[in-house]
DNA sequence: ATTATCTATAGATCTATAGATAATGC
DNA sequence: ATTATCTATAGATCTATAGATAATGC
């Protein structure tokens, strides 16, 4: 065993992100690279020659594949966080997308949707990265405003969002402690009770009668 | 009037910033020229040719006066920040700064202090950067922690700083509506009356008497 | 023959420095 | 003579492209 030149394993699974000579798969491997560095370093310092060298693929081919660094960062955006908004019930997007930042990686084996942390380490890059994120914001906040029957409540999920990307910032792209090594569920509980006042009935009511 | 090569008005204001032949003059408007520049596009996509150009200077003086892109950062740091610190008791620190962010100009003459908006828009530059961003955090959530009497203040400080940045992230550097537009009146309310929660006794409850 | 991959390099920035120039003070 | 200023350029990146090479399918 180990030895034909095919592989031992599942390669099911891994036959897409396959290295020889295919360009689908090479496609793949370049996209989940700068899936990876882009939400490390950001856009501006995560280079097409890392990427392509973490992807294990030549440099050239990343614009053949995706025809410019910005196109092959608009892939990387497009393809995350939007199972997140469809998945999670609104009244949960909070904390969801809050865990999301504040967990390391969760344990499990699936790659993480990293878009949010991509965003804050990208900002400043460009105005077309600023642009990304007030994109990717706008489904969020479009999200959010739902849970709130208030007049003003786009500007209520608005300043949500602001909480939970600075929350976001500081603890993992500032490291500003104690809030960097902050035990997850604190965070959640603090920010979630002071959010039930800004909007009205978001985390803590949810499922308790009054008087119980 | 006003043919005399010495100027025609008010120099003593501006003799510290004349710039004919006056080192100590081209390293003032050098240090202004920055601290607008690093504002409005972050440290990175400001460069030292631009920094020099809007200071109507030679780009080599800046190399001569501060020696690298870098030490000029950090001089444009430490100018700003300690003022409203030291000046804003701590129960109106929060909106002091938030206020700080939010208002374009405030009309009056005086240059406004906008470390927090260049760090906002510096962020992911590079490590140093980060580490500027953190000691600056750590001034501000010092004197907020103070606010609360809580086991866990630090963390409900940091948590209260992430919203202040948050928002002006969301606002200043992304511009995400309806926020970019709101009243600045209107913001400060909702977030502060939500802060209320967050660390007791902050900014609504002050000088009123329960059962009133 | 097709096409995935690789080599080599153009071309655009940007920080930083070496050394020349020119305005002041003595 | 001193020193503020300017010119010219080294040197380091980084994105992007042109064209060569080599592995597959027919």
């Amino acid at each position: 065993m180990g030895e034909t030149p095919y592989g031992t394993g599942n390669e099911d699974d891994d036959r897409a992100r396959d290295s020889r000579r295919n360009a689908q798969g090479t496609r793949l491997r370049l996209l989940d690279a700068a899936s990876e560095l882009f939400a490390e370093r950001g856009y501006e310092r995560a280079t097409v020659r890392d990427i392509a060298a973490r992807a294990d693929a030549n440099q050239a081919l990343l614009f053949r594949y995706f025809g410019s660094k910005k196109a092959l960062f608009g892939e990387v955006m497009a393809r995350g966080g939007q199972e997140q908004l469809r998945t999670t019930p609104p009244d949960r997007l909070f904390e969801v997308a809050l865990r999301g930042m504040l967990d390391g990686d969760g344990g499990d084996g699936t790659a993480k949707d990293r878009s949010l942390e991509v965003c804050l380490r990208s900002i400043g890059g460009s105005d077309e990265i600023a642009e990304a994120l007030r994109g990717l914001g706008e489904e969020y906040a479009e999200v959010l405003a739902t849970l709130s029957d208030a007049e003003n409540g786009d500007l209520r999920a608005d300043l949500a969002l602001s909480w939970l990307l600075g929350i976001g910032l500081m603890r993992v792209v500032v490291g500003k402690e104690p809030l960097a090594s902050a035990d997850p569920d604190t965070i959640c509980e603090l920010a979630g009770s002071a959010l039930g006042t800004l909007l009205k009935g978001l985390p803590e009511e949810r499922g308790r009668r009054p008087g119980g």
